[in-house]
DNA sequence: ATAAACCCTGGAGTTATGTCCAGAGTCAAG
DNA sequence: CTTGACTCTGGACATAACTCCAGGGTTTAT
């Protein structure tokens, strides 16, 4: 895509980031912006939006702002590859372990949708109460069996 | 555990939370206390405490405090299976997707770091600039390959 | 030259899930 | 009855990553 010096707007329609997300990450310190107009307008050129949109990808990967500013900085000049190595294994340490904890979450789920319906098949006829063996398993479950904790992160594309 | 009429300090104790938390789940609405002592304090009986510990199990098995409260409402009484069921099958499609989106990840950054490895042993002597393989793939990865979102949330008992 | 579309700043608001605090009151043990 | 541990309220603070707004100025197309 050919992109030569842009104002903010073209800019985020090319990286795929919001207006406002681009102002923020300037905020932070993530980008810089290739300087400003007579009228005080920011000018985005070719690194700059390679630069906003490494960002993007880096954080679909599920990077944070953080790291990002990190890789970042390690991006710029004579960076050192097992320092990027490095934060890459824990990444991947950190997501192998969110795997771990969804995929026994999985688990508890299915099972517990199963013999959910196990119950109904059976007392079909009986009364009502009590037939959710899932809520009655919420009680009981034994504490700290340790399942990590995940929320859905918004993508800048949504509103 | 036998528990009669407590303090909010003991259920919090009982129920693995945090006073704090007790009384922000309050303030949502989630749970109630069974009455207050002649001085003011919060009081809570067997049920109480049983409804703070399915919340906890709940959360610990991915729920939000939202669904919770619903959990908890349609636990109350009249409470219809298929209701629960419904929820649960939502629940466990989310966490399938997230673990789809997490496994991309994980074969990405594991990939990544393979390359990387192996053009660190193959470039010894070369000089460092565009050595590594995963900054300039970040660069260049196509996007919108929907990787979903997932941050840490803190459990309760961290602090 | 004028109107539409765009951009500026600074700051407040959002979501989810709490934590921490001050200042004051209450409870239990000795 | 004193002391120390506990609890009360209301509100501020924290995190991450934005989003939205008002009240202006700038660019561009006609």
């Amino acid at each position: 895509m050919m992109v030569g010096v842009v104002h903010i707007g073209k800019a985020a329609k090319v990286a795929g980031v919001s207006v406002d997300t681009i102002r923020f990450y300037q905020k932070l310190g993530l980008i810089k912006s290739a300087g400003r107009s007579a009228g005080g307008y920011r000018l985005f050129d070719g690194k700059q939006i390679r630069d906003l949109t490494f960002v993007r990808h880096a954080w679909e990967l599920g990077f944070s702002l953080i790291e990002i500013k990190e890789l970042l900085a390690l991006r710029q000049k004579h960076h050192v590859c097992s320092e990027v190595q490095s934060m890459l294994n824990h990444k991947l340490e950190a997501v192998r372990e969110k795997i771990n904890g969804l995929s026994r979450l999985e688990t508890e789920l299915a099972h517990a949708l199963r013999s959910c319906n196990r119950e109904l098949r059976l007392k079909r006829e009986i009364k009502h109460e009590d037939c959710c063996p899932l809520l009655t398993k919420l009680d009981r479950i034994n504490g700290s069996n340790g399942t990590k904790h995940v929320s859905n992160r918004r993508k800048p594309s949504d509103k």
